[in-house]
DNA sequence: ACTGTATGACAAG
DNA sequence: TTGTCCTACAGTT
């Protein structure tokens, strides 16, 4: 489920490798595992939904996940990792796979700048600028639907995010993000940085209320979520309406989010 | 054993 | 707006 919260939990894992030299492969052959085999990791760090591997003397490597990517761990290292396997970096102890990701490619001094300049503030991050993010909401000439899955404007927010923190803010998708207050571009800043805050600590989304005492790795797939992919809206039980802006569907509760 | 769909983002038309 | 990447899984046959 890569939204930023993957990607950021991910390089918390990832730390593991820091001050390690690492064996780099790529079984599938669509990287150039070569210029990065045997490098030490100098740090992990995750922007929004792009993963950063700086290394020690050589340029890094950029992993994004896009829809279908993930990253597998295997501790201790078995075997030989799978052929589809993209990238694999390896210490003694671990190894950490790289699957079916959208971009997985060496990234130097340049191009990491120019990557985090076409990126908006990650509510994930400590150095990120919430006044900033207000002024690109508010900015934005389309409706705040559109605006959060835009990754110039905040970084990491993808399509449940999206879903789950309009519907807690009880704010239609389209409303146009010119015309959210001041106060409702606080909360969605806020209420985004608690709810993928809670995303990197579960591991996964969800936003419905778990009981005091209950295990949130046993809510099941299916009733995670308010209103992403649900029937109907956890809270009122109204049929969740959807609709499709720029190829991506969107939900909503007609009743708890009025036009 | 199939089919449909997905948390993303880009280029092409 | 559509096609593409080309994996994984849920649902259906």
């Amino acid at each position: 489920m890569p939204e930023g919260h993957t990607l950021h939990r991910l390089a918390g894992e990832l730390q593991e490798l820091v001050g390690e030299r690492v064996a780099a492969s790529s079984p599938q052959g669509r990287f150039a595992a070569d210029a990065v085999d045997g490098a030490v990791v100098a740090g992990v760090e995750a922007y929004g939904k792009h993963l950063l591997v700086d290394l020690v003397d050589v340029p890094g490597v950029h992993v994004h996940l896009g829809m279908r990517g993930k990253l597998l761990r295997f501790a201790p290292v078995t075997g030989a990792p799978m052929p589809q396997v993209r990238l694999r970096l390896a210490t003694p102890d671990v190894a950490w796979d790289l699957i079916a990701p959208s971009t997985c490619e060496l990234l130097d001094a340049a191009g990491r700048a120019r990557l985090l300049a076409g990126l908006g503030p990650d509510p994930l991050r400590a150095d990120a600028d919430p006044a900033e993010a207000r002024r690109r909401l508010q900015g934005f000439p389309g409706s705040v639907g559109a605006a959060l899955m835009d990754q110039s404007v905040l970084a990491g927010v993808g399509n449940v995010f999206r879903a789950e923190i309009l519907h807690a803010l009880r704010i239609a998708p389209d409303r146009p993000a010119s015309r959210l207050t001041d106060a409702e571009v606080d909360a969605l800043w806020s209420g985004l940085a608690a709810m993928m805050g809670q995303g990197v600590a579960d591991g996964r989304i969800i936003t419905v209320d778990v009981p005091p005492g209950q295990d949130r790795a046993d809510v099941p797939e299916a009733v995670a979520r308010r209103v992403y992919k649900r029937d109907a809206c956890a809270d009122c039980g109204t049929p969740v309406v959807t609709s499709t802006l720029q190829g991506r569907t969107v939900y909503a509760c007609p009743r708890c989010q009025p036009a």
